[in-house]
DNA sequence: CAGTATACGACAATGATTTTCATGTGCGGT
DNA sequence: ACCGCACATGAAAATCATTGTCGTATACTG
């Protein structure tokens, strides 16, 4: 199931479940939810172990990561897709999250890398926007009651 | 001093002080660092006001930020060049941020945000890596002693 | 120079994430 | 199967940058 890498940790059934409802999840989803989803679901699992997984499956490259454009620095995750992580424009007022091609990214990257000579470079892209259903008329924009939960 | 745009917030001598201190330092610097080395210079300046300057900066433009990479989303804070905002490569260890070329990418992110469809998209592009002067070697890598802080 | 909207600072509050530590459990070796 | 131990778990406390509160001070308008 963890496919990719040599098993550098034990795989539990907490584990498995957090991984089974982040995949059950539509878009990006943050520790907290993931946690909410899981106890509501019956599963009996502790808030800490929730994020030492998402953590782990972070460090392993399993999922994406974006944050919260504002102050807190909250964490959303998102399973990764097999051929490769991806980066996402998100709506700022509904949360919709669409991966976007970034191919001329990564060689800007990996450009930029080889040029400067800096090893192991690591990179975050994020958009933010405004999706179409949430028009930036000035007046009678109402907040999306969806929340920042969905992903095309 | 705040040139470029309308004045829509008054100028006192704290916000002048913030100011002035952020183009002092050499790279990037957090909002607490940036309190302690005024108070230290013995500018009598809260905290808060130290934070709501910078915020008042990073809205209006005037200064680039990034976050720290591991859990809690600290930001740093650095003055942003005239002729635009830029992208850094950050080294993991020591903290050297260089400024690089990123027109390539503000065209990848202007096609990929007319393409989707989204209005007012912004973008976050953060590098990191390893320097020159912090090896990679899995032996005899000692943290830089200059800490997170000075840039080219 | 007065009036008022804004800025200020000390301190409390926030809130996601991490740590602690006592207890439970996967898994390799026998 | 059984042991042993390193690793996993969770409840609660700790962390800590950042933001809110609110009474006071000060910049700016007329």
């Amino acid at each position: 199931m963890y496919g990719t890498a040599r098993s550098e940790w034990r795989t539990t059934p907490r584990r498995a479940a957090v991984l089974e409802a982040l995949h059950a999840c539509d878009g990006f989803v943050s520790a907290q939810s993931l946690h909410t989803a899981l106890v509501t679901d019956g599963v009996a699992v502790g808030l800490s172990t929730v994020y030492r997984t998402l953590r782990l499956l972070e460090a392993a490259g399993h999922v994406d990561v974006v944050r919260d454009s504002d102050g807190d620095g909250e964490r959303f995750y998102r399973p990764r897709p097999d051929d490769g992580h991806r980066h996402y424009l998100v709506c700022r007022e509904c949360g919709l999250s669409l991966a976007v091609e970034s191919e001329e990214v990564e060689r800007w990257v990996a450009r930029i890398a080889r040029d400067i000579g800096f090893h192991s470079v690591d990179h975050t892209v994020e958009l933010t926007g405004m999706c179409d259903g949430c028009r930036p008329g000035p007046v009678d924009r109402r907040p999306h009651p969806a929340g920042r939960a969905r992903v095309v």
